[in-house]
DNA sequence: TCTACATAGATGCAATTGCATTAACTTTGG
DNA sequence: CCAAAGTTAATGCAATTGCATCTATGTAGA
């Protein structure tokens, strides 16, 4: 009998906790960067990832399994950025079904932009509020909730 | 000279976790209900809520600063509620512009439904993954970056 | 009292999301 | 080589969300 239907005190504090500051720090980002007259947090996610990617670009199905977004989101989302000429889309030799995603100069220098805004809201919501070791902390105990329990 | 326009990488690093592991969390959450047959996680923390007041009931506008939800959420939600027949509206002697919001008998069985399943999925997906003191420690650091720094 | 302003809650409409399906390939197994 | 099954990405349609506004009522000050 390892199976506990109902949660301990501190297990739903916990949850509790993790659910409503997330909310919170997602919103004030997501608050600052409309404030500044820019594109959603989302923007962000895709063009950090295609950008750490490089030429190379990534594959649609690549951007789903780190972002973590729906299929139909990541395709919407592209067509998006593709229509503000952010990112552009080409053919991929081996796959006629596929397409390979590249983030353009104007997709970087968006990136840059969003980000000086968005690092802001994160030193001053997280970075401000703890030391590096409770930083450390947070990472640590929070990792090991992932679920499924893998990857970074 | 106090103010960082760049966050340490610790700070980025337990942002993105959090952001991550607390969406994770909540869509397995919402999924478990969603294959029990249940509503979404929303109507839940309305419904608590509304258990917790007892009697008396609630202002819609109390469910906004308890739950966080806009208004027009609470609005649409509170009918959605009403129509199934789990909440009821009622004058407010005072306030000719309000009314408070009572859970009814069919409300309370509904979170109670509820919760047999929220609640395991909390304590599979938080309570088995940390120690007592652990969680403790999360809610403790959590808490530190509530924003506004405030309130439970 | 009358006017100006504030607060409570609902709602029209456009944009976004989610679900289910579809179209266009690829791969596998006979 | 062919049929069946799998993968990749897009999309029609209904439901939900977000924004701005609106109605109704309450409050404060001239």
């Amino acid at each position: 009998m390892t199976k506990k239907a109902t949660p301990s005190p501190g297990a739903i504090k916990a949850w509790a906790r993790l659910m409503r500051v997330s909310r919170q720090l997602m919103e004030s980002a997501e608050e600052a960067l409309k404030a500044a007259g820019l594109s959603p947090l989302a923007w962000y996610d895709v063009l950090h990832e295609l950008a750490e990617a490089g030429e190379g670009g990534l594959r649609p199905f690549q951007l789903i399994e780190r972002t973590l977004f729906a299929q139909y989101s990541i395709s919407r989302l592209l067509a998006r950025l593709e229509a503000d000429g952010l990112v552009e889309k080409l053919p991929v030799a081996d796959d006629g079904r596929g397409q390979t995603i590249r983030i353009t100069a104007n997709g970087r220098e968006t990136r840059r932009k969003m980000w000086a805004v968005y690092g802001r809201s994160i030193a001053d919501l997280v970075g401000a509020k703890l030391s590096a070791d409770e930083l450390t902390m947070v990472s640590a105990l929070l990792g090991r909730l992932r679920h499924p329990p893998a990857s970074d």
